[in-house]
DNA sequence: GATTAAACGAGACGGTACGTCCAGTCTTCAG
DNA sequence: CTGAAGACTGGACGTACCGTCTCGTTTAATC
């Protein structure tokens, strides 16, 4: 589906080991001091890199940081625990990156900036956010299978509810995303909104 | 409970109308120009102010933009339709200036920018956030007393679901905030949640 | 000559110690922090004084740092010691400042500002340049009816020579006044410039 | 002597063009609209470079003008009358841009600001300075030969006599430099500290 | 092995906003 | 009207960062 080219360009080829060494220096900045000190020289400097071969492989600054995002948050997680609701905690903590320390700090920060939020949400949908969605989309149907939930018209919505608290939450309030805030609004939100009927199935 | 000093500060006070004007300055740069074009010298110039003077009210850009959009944003709405999802959809067209072109324009703008955002939140919550807060509670007490929903125990909670959401669709998937978009949210999540338990009448 | 008003000013009188304060706290701050460290906002905090009473007695800081230098500078000195030679070296040392250490830290820093040097000539010249260059051109007068030096006839240019050296070479070639620095002047330049011819008289 | 390095540094080399484009505008500036129209903002501007160009290159304001002014003061020139007063005067009238508009209009602009001044005999010396020295040194000395004057031993002294008179002169007497004001000074300061000796004929 | 063309580290470049500083003026209230 | 205090306009300063550009050097694929 994206075969490389027959033809290879002429001239030195890319160094691949860059790429991953260009992400870690800007992942550590933003894990070690903060967003602010994760400037395009120090991200290049930290790498041994120039700032040239930066901007050869992004757009932008916001495009390499989503990037650096992508690349350390997981994608493709497996659980199944047959509760929808530990299901969702589980996928979440990970998402998060809660008990990863460099994660959740990188995270955090980036949550703090939303031109590098939907940076990330552009760049990584393709590869990354699609499968989130289908990992989260799977877990309800199951849980609708086993007649946990109902499956609601409006899935799509309802799927946007943790990421949007935990963004507004943490950028409003001031609240840090751990563990518990995560369940709180998986308990209070999500939860009642795809509860199953009372009893049994109403036309 | 917070008696004026006695004694007046010494020396030449504040001019109280220069907060103003250079409030009024920065909001009509970022309607008429967007972001970009309000720069602390921009605002000083079309203020008829000196940058010492910015300086000496607001210690950096964001919360003058904070300050900014406050005196901007509408606090003590009166709204009473006799229906939660009318008086819903009514106030949340006002606090996202649905209808004021100006207010969008600017609001929009502050959407895109956390650091903004949240310097909003921060020193508009003690004299606005709260009082929108209790408009909505009102709200939602006023329904179940009408027997329209029943009280929930984590109102708080949901009372970020709009805002939440709004700010999340309006990030990360770039979607315009419409009267469409706040009544489908309220329809959808907040609604839900709040529904009066299964007794009574069902059509 | 300069008869007080006879109708006092109606209101509140100056406050005549302010001035000597206020010319005082220039000059401290100009011996100890040097002249980046004297700003109005300093001279009129040190003493005690708001900067409109600075500004109501100079119309600008050069004129104000000049009769502070003036304040502080010797005016009328009694120096005859039967030589020429010894009478400048003795009298330059004065107005230098050689030996006063204040004095000599803030001439000398006074040096090195043309625009403040300027303004203590202009403003300080009616009341005691002109005092200085008398007692001067009596120092020659007395030397030539010694028959120490002939009476030159640019006396005025020669008068000249000490200030100007000392401020090039203190400005240009960062050496300080000593009273060595101008006895070199004085016995290189200025004396052969008028010495007696070499036998008795000449038509 | 000094031996270039062989490695040359790294990295993009400094355009040498830039140099003395910034040094013209700034030149520009000073003679077209006086030392108040220099700014560094205006001086990057009009050479069409960057401010960090200019700090790149020089630490402060001051010795960017100063450097200004080198460039477009005259290191060589060659002057042999046969008369040490022609000389003199041709040579100062060269070194004082007399004839030269704006050259004249920006070096009387910085005998008016002593740090300008003082920066540009700190850093213009070593490749100018010395070279202006030895020029008139050999004036001397051609004079001497002829003995036309006596070689004084103190000829260092008398080489700032010029410039000392024409600084203090220009700023405490707001004296204009002008062919007539050096003459005088040559011929009421300078020769008569040369003269002859009294041998030889007397008309 | 020579050629080629692109990638590389380094760092200069234009542009632009920031936040600081200071001169000189103005405004308050107290005496 | 003078006093202290301090806010006011205006404008230059020097710093920082982005994204681009040029050096001289290195590296693979092609000739």
């Amino acid at each position: 589906m994206n075969a490389p080219p027959v033809t290879p360009s002429p001239g030195r080829p890319r160094d691949a080991t860059l790429d991953a060494n260009i992400l870690r220096a800007a992942m550590e900045l933003l894990g070690d001091s903060g967003l602010n000190a994760v400037t395009m020289d120090a991200v290049a400097h930290r790498a041994g890199a120039g700032k040239a071969s930066l901007y050869r492989r992004w757009r932008s600054k916001d495009e390499l940081l989503a990037d650096a995002l992508a690349l350390y948050s997981p994608v493709d997680v497996e659980i199944d625990t047959g509760s929808l609701r530990e299901d969702l905690v589980k996928v979440y903590e990970v998402y998060y990156g809660i008990g990863n320390h460099l994660m959740q700090a990188a995270i955090q920060e980036m949550l703090g900036n939303v031109r590098m939020h939907h940076a990330w949400t552009e760049k990584v949908a393709p590869q990354r956010l699609a499968v989130r969605r289908a990992t989260l989309v799977t877990m309800f149907e199951r849980a609708a299978a086993r007649g946990e939930i109902r499956m609601p018209a409006d899935l799509h919505l309802i799927l946007d509810v943790v990421p949007a608290l935990v963004l507004y939450r943490f950028n409003m309030r001031s609240q840090k995303v751990t563990r518990a805030s995560i369940a709180k609004v998986i308990d209070t939100l999500v939860l009642p909104l795809v509860a199953a009927p009372d009893t049994g199935e109403r036309p």
